[in-house]
DNA sequence: AAAATAGTGAAGTGGATACTTGACAATTTG
DNA sequence: CAAATTGTCAAGTATCCACTTCACTATTTT
C-alpha cells in the first residue's frame, strides 16, 4: 500500500463559495429579471408576498426566496404584520451600487480617455 | 389505455433560459469577483489572456470564458494579434450600467421620498 | 525544423440557483 | 370554532455556472 499522495491537484468544478462580498451580492441580486421586476413593482409602494407573486406567475415560496436575496443585498426590506409580509424597497443597496459606479467611473474612465488618445494617435499616424 | 393527460403542472426546477436581456448579461457579468478583478486589471491597460490568468491563479481557459462573458456584456473587448489575444475594457457596458442606475434612481427615489414622508408622518402621529 | 509559447475547443465535475411541491403554522374572517 | 387566507419550512429537480483537464492548433523563438 503506497503512501497516500498528498493531492496537489486543484479541485475541479465550481470553487467553494467562502463568503460573498457585498458587490457580488448586489450584482447577483440585480442579475435576475424576476427580482428586477419585483423591485420595479415595489417602486410603486410596499406590497405583500402574494401581491408580488400573482402578477409574476410564481409561487409564494419563490417570491420569499427572491425577497431574501434582495434583503441580503440591502435592496429590499420586509416585515411581517399579522399574517402578511410587507415588502418594500430599501435604498442602501442602491446607494452602494451608485457608489460602485462612481468609484469605477473615475478609475476606468481615466484609462479609457488615455486609450482614446492612443487610438487617435494611431489613426493619425496611419 | 387512458388518454394521455395534458400535464397542467408547471415544470419543476430552474426554468430554462430562453434569451438573456442586456441588463441580466450586464449584472451577471459584474456579479463575479474574478471578472471584476479582471476589469480592474484591464483598467491599467490592455493585457493578454495569460497576463490576466497568472495573477488570478486560474487557467487560460477560465480566463477566456470570463472574457467571453465580459464581451457579451460589452464590458470588454478582445482581439487576437499573432498568437496573443489582447483584452481591453470597452465602455459601452459601463455606460449602460450608468444609464440603468440613472433611470432607476429617478423612478425609485421619487417613491422613496414619498415613503420617507410617510414614515415621518407616522412618527409624528405616534 | 524543433521547441517553446499562447490560446482554443470539447467535455466533465460539483456547487449554486430558480424554481417546484407538499405539509405545516399563524392570523383573519364568517 | 371552522374555514379561508397568508406565509413558512424542508426537500427535491433541472439547469446553470465557474472552474478543470486534455488534446489540439497557431505562432514565435532558437
Amino acid at each position: 500500500m503506497g503512501a497516500v499522495k498528498k493531492s496537489t491537484k486543484r479541485p475541479v468544478g465550481r470553487p467553494v463559495r467562502v463568503s460573498e462580498d457585498e458587490s457580488s451580492l448586489l450584482f447577483h441580486a440585480l442579475g435576475d429579471p424576476t427580482r428586477r421586476a419585483m423591485l420595479d413593482m415595489l417602486s410603486a409602494g410596499p406590497m405583500s408576498v402574494s401581491g408580488l407573486a400573482e402578477p409574476l406567475g410564481i409561487t409564494l415560496t419563490a417570491v420569499t426566496q427572491h425577497i431574501q436575496v434582495l434583503e441580503e443585498a440591502e435592496l429590499a426590506k420586509s416585515e411581517k404584520v399579522g399574517r402578511v409580509r410587507s415588502c418594500r424597497i430599501e435604498p442602501k443597496g442602491f446607494d452602494r451600487l451608485e457608489q460602485w459606479v462612481h468609484d469605477h467611473r473615475t478609475e476606468w474612465e481615466r484609462k479609457l480617455d488615455r486609450l482614446g488618445a492612443m487610438l487617435e494617435e494611431e489613426d493619425g499616424r496611419k
